[in-house]
DNA sequence: CCGCCAATTACACAACCGTATAACAACGAG
DNA sequence: CTCGTTGTTATACGGTTGTGTAATTGGCGG
């Protein structure tokens, strides 16, 4: 006769942050399939039952990581700025560095982002949040060519944020799903050289210390 | 007291065919979840019990079509090349072009090679048919790019293929996620432009004729 | 036209999924 | 120290999954 398990009781935050953690570790090693319910109790530590305690339906949990997720990516980007160096040229060469960089490049990111696309397709919510957080993350870029010394309209501006993010993107999709196809740096450099033939400036030189000072992964 | 179900005998080959092209949708629609053996077969028009008749596992199900989808990428790829006007630039501009408008963009492809990305960390066999076709694209475009009209040594070669291929990439990827954030031909003409810019060639005005002419989708 | 063989259907099974509900116990209020 | 609240565990249920196996029947060789 097996005694009961014995446990403790957590507050809401703790408990609801541990269980978002969990299903984001599952997501990202083996997709949404591997992010049953049962999996994500046992990796937090608690029983299934638990989980429906806190969120009322398993989509419920799936959004909620979600947005947990995208708004660290958010988060990520702009810590990326704060201890930036003084000037247009360098923070846009340092935002740009990090962003094709680990950790921000890796194959748990991929992923995860990877893991969550059909549900984008599925849920209005889901693609709330997405377009959202791409968009926000696309004007910050946006701003930071808008700050460099050359002249550029409106229009011209979107195009070449379009550009330099898609470079962006692309890199840091090939780094993530083939981490031994690339030199380390060779990312970082190839995105700078690009992305400032895109522009007409020079990045590549305007990057103070290389190896770049990464920003601490949030979360 | 139904009748058995009546039914007619097809060769093998169509009949993989048939599973391989219902699978293949099924993921696109919703990723591998979605893609149960019942649902397959029913998709194909047999019972769920004919699938293992002819695929030992689901795996194998799985990683056929994923074959299937990589060498039609590949296929539609170098089908791009082949109604090409002459002339390295024009080839390579409408090279560029075709990658990042219909039917290369769609959500259909973003959502199939998604699908895919977590098994391609699980299964080496799939791993390797990932690589090998992503590297055979690559060496495609470099070797376009190789033919332009400029000085450049194979490490810049390299480079450049880097890049631009991330172009590409981010650009497909965007336009397949936000299908409606862009207006048609935008990322075309912002293609062309950043490629140029990163490889010092004017390729905006190497195309002859837009609206392109596009491949047909193969398969 | 007949008989055979394998392509196809039909059914069964254990494992797992998300969800529902009841029983228990940890811990603060009094 | 006791009691009540509620966070947590335990258990159950119907549906679905991949797989294994037996029963049929379509269509070709003779």
């Amino acid at each position: 006769m097996s005694a009961r398990r014995p446990y403790h009781r957590e507050s809401e935050e703790r408990r609801r942050d541990d269980l978002i953690a969990a299903a984001l570790e599952l997501v990202a090693e083996g997709g949404l399939r591997a992010a049953t319910v049962r999996e994500i109790a046992a990796r937090a530590g608690v029983t299934p039952g638990l989980i429906r305690h806190y969120f009322a339906t398993k989509d419920d949990l799936t959004r909620a990581a979600y947005t947990k997720l995208m708004q660290g990516m958010t988060k990520d980007s702009a810590a990326a700025l704060e201890n930036a160096p003084e000037g247009p040229l360098p923070r846009l060469a340092g935002f740009v560095a990090a962003a094709v960089s680990p950790p921000v490049v890796d194959p748990v990111s991929v992923g995860l982002w990877a893991g969550f696309l059909h549900d984008l397709r599925r849920d209005a919510t889901m693609r709330e949040i997405h377009t959202t957080n791409y968009l926000a993350f696309r004007d910050l870029l946006q701003r930071l060519i808008a700050d460099l010394p050359r002249a550029a309209d409106e229009a011209q501006l979107r195009r070449d944020a379009i550009a330099c993010n898609a470079v962006i993107d692309g890199l840091w999709l090939e780094g993530s799903v083939l981490p031994d196809a690339f030199a380390p740096g060779e990312l970082a450099a190839i995105a700078l050289t690009s992305v400032g033939a895109i522009l007409g400036v020079d990045l590549a030189s305007a990057l103070p210390t290389p190896p770049l000072a990464l920003p601490e992964r949030n979360s």
